[in-house]
DNA sequence: GTCTCTTAGACCAACTCATAAAGTAAACCT
DNA sequence: AGGTTTACTTTATGAGTTGGTCTAAGAGAC
């Protein structure tokens, strides 16, 4: 008669308790920054017993080292304890519509190297991305003489829907339709490999170490060619039944407004995307056939300058207030960061004007409980976004590191440090 | 550097896994209805010695009792467990414009009785309101027999936001802004009281036993006088910041469009609120001065009748179209469900045309994951909802019920079953 | 240079909780 | 009446936290 599935009834063992209490302490210090036991006794509310036994077991798996003394006036002077980033090697990737780009971060997201790979012009073969990524990760390897240092896992952000029920990638852009690529990449690496929405990726970085950092309750608007959102609910990515959350770029503004390139009319993104912007600044200025960024910098450029990029301005401005309304009322978030391209290109000259728009739309307390923010970490962050899927598993326990490595791990650090 | 707020740095102790046991117990038996140890312990994964010992506990706080045996053929029979409902009576109350409606639940949210009283037209002094709830309380409980059963708490549901982080109630439709009606319940009362907005209880009454039952990630569609929304995400209701998210009724679904009551332009409300319906349906038809309720029915009565009605719904369910399409691309429930009395009241009639205009709306893929569904409680489950409120703090293990009274239960409960 | 004070961290007994296995209770069958 | 089957209970064990006590390590005073 009632809701079983509304229930969640798991059981939990003394040994949940350990998980928990070791990534309490890991998360401390990957994202408080090296402390000693005693100030994460007191920020955990563990008592010292216990973070010393704890601390114990991250020593003992390298996951956590000591690095030196704190001064002290008098007393037995605190032990620095940090994340021990040489551990091993974290690989974030970013799969777009022509390339690939792969990244190799530390344990502690410090960035070792890149290397970006060609994948074709138009919708990539998944068997050549899944190679390229691969040799990639080798080259990457070889260059930063990280060959020791074992990997932990492989982050991926794709620009598309990834279905986490049944681990298939869809993507219009890139022409995938039900692409199994985490299973392809898992053969293919034999390494722990995660895998979401490039723009997910993107936002959960500027949740990091970007605009979104102390937010909780937090939206990342991501302007780009498409338009998205990932929003963050209690610190957790909303993701919804199949992890097609955040489609914002197609919520309907204007019933029976201008068709969008999805098919619907009166999308965000028909309004407010990159081809749309370009297209119409192409239309007011009487034609050009410049690239899309080339355009949509070029209006950005005229705004103030030229009439004609005032009318657009203003139109575009109002459109994104009523997408921005949306967010506001509909998901309440204390901070809405702008990303993406054209975020970052028009925001500076626009978001004061968006703003103003924004509260005309939404209504009067969530709009006042709300701050609009440029994002800080520019539009290629997608593969440290996809690198912290790894490091999230790892500080939540989910995520174990391969054995070995330990020794080497010093000398690597040097070659690092350069 | 990094994000500390971002980290969940709860400690944990073993208390909390008795904690979460006992509850994982208690949601089953809840929502699966009576079962024996055995069934509990291989539906929840615990072994049978912890089951005895668990319901041992629960069986001494008079939360669980023992309802008879099963037949067996062969073997000792199993003992059947249920919620013990008659152990204490829950609260629910619906704070509306002009009425407070206040019934009583046993645990088991069976209803024992249910009290109405008029608290003033335009805007009830907050005083009146909690005198009302705490005079219909002491008048349930002579009525229903319940006297000696103590109460484990009050829910509440109010026409308004509830903010969480002050405890304070806002409320454009009975004018209230910032009331501590949580403050002045508990002091009146002197039990736990548990606020949330009215739309959001009502969600909830429909995901624990209405149209939600077996849904993980759904949003309720509120068509009322307003529109709001509920969204579950998860099994848990989605929030926000401050307790103001699903304000689905303001999304602009009309850049420019059509003046709301709130102040802005083109909301989905000034669509398909009850009270845009109702003025419209007066405009199509020329006049007449009835109640909105009135004449919404008539205006459902006459579609598929009167061409002039036509006109209206056909707009009518493009415009829910969209505003359903926003809930599909943002939210990706796996369910919408459609309540409040205008949606039961025109569902029936517009349901189909509004999922053809939804589809036009939404992404492909979202779409074809989500089904949309009429309601099941009927719009006067407020109550019912905020009822749940308490429940939910009970099975969480957060919410201890008062000492004693169990004495007494057996022969309560046979005065309730009439 | 030694003594004392202070503070950090390690160690240990007590307690809580879940598990697994052995033991007991309550039915039915022959 | 004894055997069998099944459901529940008890007990021993191991994992984990707590809070008190003990030791290590430095600073300052005499």
């Amino acid at each position: 008669m009632t809701n079983l599935a509304y229930t969640r009834a798991r059981r939990v063992t003394v040994r949940d308790v350990r998980r928990a209490n070791q990534s309490a302490l890991l998360r401390q210090l990957f994202f408080g920054g090296a402390r000693s036991r005693l100030e994460l006794a007191e920020q955990t509310g563990l008592s010292g017993g216990t973070v010393t036994n704890v601390v114990a077991d991250l020593l003992a798996d390298g996951l956590v080292a000591e690095a030196g003394t704190e001064d002290s006036d008098g007393g037995r002077p605190r032990t620095i304890l940090e994340i021990a980033g040489a551990r091993a090697v974290v690989v974030g990737v970013d799969v777009g519509e022509t390339r690939v780009r792969v990244e190799a971060f530390d344990l502690g997201l410090r960035k070792l190297g890149a290397e970006d790979r060609l994948v074709g012009v138009d919708g990539p073969a998944p068997e050549v991305v899944v190679a390229s990524i691969g040799e990639a990760i080798s080259a990457l390897r070889r260059k930063a003489g990280v060959d020791g240092s074992p990997l932990a896992g492989v982050g991926v952000g794709v620009s598309g829907v990834v279905d986490d029920t049944d681990g298939l990638v869809y993507s219009a852009s890139i022409g995938w339709d039900g692409v199994p690529l985490p299973a392809m990449l898992r053969r293919e690496l034999e390494i722990p490999v995660r895998i979401d929405n490039g723009a997910k990726t993107l936002g959960q970085a500027e949740m990091w170490f970007g605009a979104g950092r102390g937010a909780r309750n937090a939206a990342v608007a991501l302007l780009g060619t498409g338009v998205g959102a990932a929003v963050f609910a209690d610190g957790q990515l909303y993701r919804g039944a199949h992890s097609s959350a955040g489609e914002w770029g197609h919520a309907p503004i204007v019933v029976g407004g201008r068709a969008c390139r999805c098919g619907s009319r009166g999308c965000l993104e028909g309004y407010a995307g990159g081809w749309a912007i370009a297209e119409r600044w192409r239309d007011a200025i009487g034609g050009g056939a410049a690239g899309e960024e080339q355009t949509v910098t070029a209006f950005g450029r005229a705004i103030g300058v030229d009439p004609r990029a005032e009318a657009l301005a203003e139109e575009l401005a109002e459109h994104l207030g009523a997408g921005f309304g949306t967010l506001v009322n509909l998901f309440n978030p204390e901070r809405i960061v702008v990303a993406g391209w054209v975020g970052l290109t028009l925001g500076p000259a626009l978001l004061d004007r968006v703003r103003d728009h924004t509260r005309a739309y939404a209504l009067r307390r969530p709009f006042e409980q709300v701050e609009i923010v440029l994002g800080e970490l520019g539009p290629d962050a997608v593969a440290l976004g996809a690198a912290t899927l790894v490091v999230d598993g790892i500080l939540a326990g989910d995520l174990a590191l391969p054995r070995g490595g330990q020794r080497r791990a010093p000398a690597v650090r040097e070659a690092l440090s350069v």
